[in-house]
DNA sequence: GTGGACT
DNA sequence: AGTCCACAACGCCCT
DNA sequence: AGGGCG
């Protein structure tokens, strides 16, 4: 009897006159929901006009998860030995003298669907863009909780919002997909990785101080169980940050949705964000992190002397 | 998922 | 032609 | 100096 499983396929899309490859479309991505690597191109195509603001011209960390859900994955920077087509732009870093890093930028639907070929379900691109690497657009804090509810996530995230306020700063949140929250200070690109790292330590700290009981600013799980970490660390040159309406490789197909403030409170759930209902919600709410990319940022100078 | 090295 | 393998990286902070 | 962390 010859098998009929696990036979490949293979798909030629044309997005904006670009082709591009899809290996195994019918690939079950996601085996409980039953949602395939084509299903994931599909919503991938229908919300671009919403992630593409916040790729373009940034570099990416790829987390490839070609096997789907419960494959193994493994994270991909260096794209030199992947035969790019040339409309993919790539910015080329020296790291050591003798080596080269050459990463990805997705500035168009097709790139963003090239790399969704290659099993990326989820797209990390750094916080600063093209021409200044250095100055990122926006500050992240990354409220992730250890073995504790997503209440506490929740208070966390209002408490940094009420220092926001006092500070004369904007945020803005958003799930990151999974169990934690990310909020986002616009900076206007005018400061660079370590200005902002330490605007982000210390707003860290002001929420610890508020709310020493749960949450935690320990670099070891083991000291933070119970607790919500206050990463502020994810500030800097070549770290990354699932993008605003990524998708991520986790149960129920969940993306990381920007949020209103009045949304964080009680019975907010981010399992209700997945690859099924978010293109509804973005019909109804648009984008709410459209403002970040255009604002001009806190005065650093200003809020430095606000806190002293 | 893909490209290179090795068999 | 088939198989195996690689595919991130770095500042920070605790010991 | 070495290791764990994201
Ligand atoms: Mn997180
Ligand atoms: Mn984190």
């Amino acid at each position: 009897m010859p098998k009929l499983i696990n036979q490949n396929s293979e798909m030629i899309l044309t997005l904006e006159n670009k082709k591009v490859k899809i290996s195994n479309p019918s690939k079950i991505f996601w085996p409980e929901e039953k949602i395939s690597k084509l299903d994931l191109i599909n919503f991938y195509t229908e919300i671009a006009p919403f992630i593409l603001p916040y790729l373009e011209g940034r570099p990416e960390s790829l987390f490839r998860t070609p096997d789907g859900i419960k494959g193994l994955g493994f994270f991909q920077k260096d794209t030199s030995n992947l035969n790019l087509p040339d409309w993919i732009e790539t910015k080329t870093v020296s790291k050591m003298e003798n080596s080269l890093t050459k990463y990805l930028i997705i500035n168009d639907l097709a790139s963003l669907i090239y790399v969704v070929n290659l099993g990326c379900i989820e797209i990390n691109p750094w916080a600063s863009k093209g021409p200044d690497f250095e100055k990122p657009d926006y500050l992240i804090l990354d409220l992730d909780p250890v073995e504790s509810s997503f209440d506490n996530v929740i208070k966390t995230a209002l408490i940094i919002k009420e220092i926001l306020d006092d500070l004369n700063i904007e945020g803005y949140p958003k799930t990151s997909g999974k169990r934690g929250l990310h909020i986002y200070l616009p900076t206007g690109a005018k400061y660079d990785y370590a200005q902002i790292k330490t605007l982000a330590e210390i707003i860290a700290n002001l929420a610890h101080r508020k709310a020493a009981d749960f949450t935690s600013l320990e670099r070891s799980p083991k000291k933070r169980k119970g607790k919500v970490y206050l990463d502020w660390l994810q500030n800097g040159l070549d770290k990354t940050t699932v993008a605003p309406y990524s998708v991520r490789p986790a149960i129920k197909a969940t993306v990381s949705v920007p949020l209103d403030w009045e949304e964080i409170r009680s019975g907010l759930n981010p399992e209700d964000f997945n690859l099924k209902t978010v293109t509804a919600r973005l019909k109804k709410k648009g984008d709410l992190f459209s403002s970040i990319l255009y604002s001009t940022g806190f005065d650093l100078k200003k809020v430095l002397k606000k806190i002293s």
